[in-house]
DNA sequence: CTTAAATATGTCTAATGTGACATATAATAA
DNA sequence: TTATTATATGTCACATTAGACATATTTAAG
């Protein structure tokens, strides 16, 4: 795992500790939490590329601005489900889901 | 969707009302529960293949047999972290789940 | 058949995730 | 600069999901 995806996982709410306590995180849990990141990645690339407000999004999820902000910000209380939700509100594709897997994933796996 | 699937997700708990109503569920949430139904799948598989129990499995990822056998049923009180959770402590890889989410993707543009 | 192991189902309380709101900060434009 | 829009962050009450337990049913083996 990189410095940097560290860093933003602390930013993000995934530990209460210590590194070392960060670093005790089960392979399991790691695995779910590249696949969310790889996800909300997909998620914001999509979302711009349509050129939706984080505004218009929250609307057609039913969910408000600051939680879609939570979403992409790769945020610990944000479920797997809201992440899916979200890509196919904003109509994401095999290709661009592919592609951030691709990229975000197959590289670290 | 076939009237198998169908049956599948009434016995699950997928709707609380009549099958009109039922058959509103949105493209999207239908997607979810898709993506929901071939991860538990390939989850009964893979516990089975590696001659695992559902107590098994319940262990390592520290919850109970009652709750394994609803993820497995696709009950709808079932989060799409648990699947994974679940998958990974079977053994699933990366990039399986990954094929998974993105083959499930609506649009293919 | 009987027994035992595995799985399924229903129901609790506790833990986690949720939308909403206020408000801060950042970016864009005039 | 000032406005305006977009995004980020913290909090909270409410909703959903969690593990656990009891117990029913199914399956497998003798």
């Amino acid at each position: 795992m990189t410095p940097e995806k560290l860093k933003r996982l602390r930013a993000a709410g995934w530990q209460a500790g210590t590194p070392k306590e960060f670093l005790k995180m089960t392979d399991e849990e790691a695995a779910l939490v590249e696949i969310k990141l790889a996800l909300t990645d997909a998620l914001r690339q999509t979302r711009i590329k349509r050129k939706l407000s984080q505004t218009d999004l929250a609307q057609r999820i039913k969910s408000s601005q600051s939680r879609v902000a939570k979403i992409e910000a790769g945020d610990a209380s944000v479920s797997l489900d809201l992440i899916v939700r979200a890509l196919f509100a904003v109509g994401a594709t095999k290709q661009e889901v592919q592609k951030t897997f691709a990229s975000k994933m197959l590289a670290t796996a």
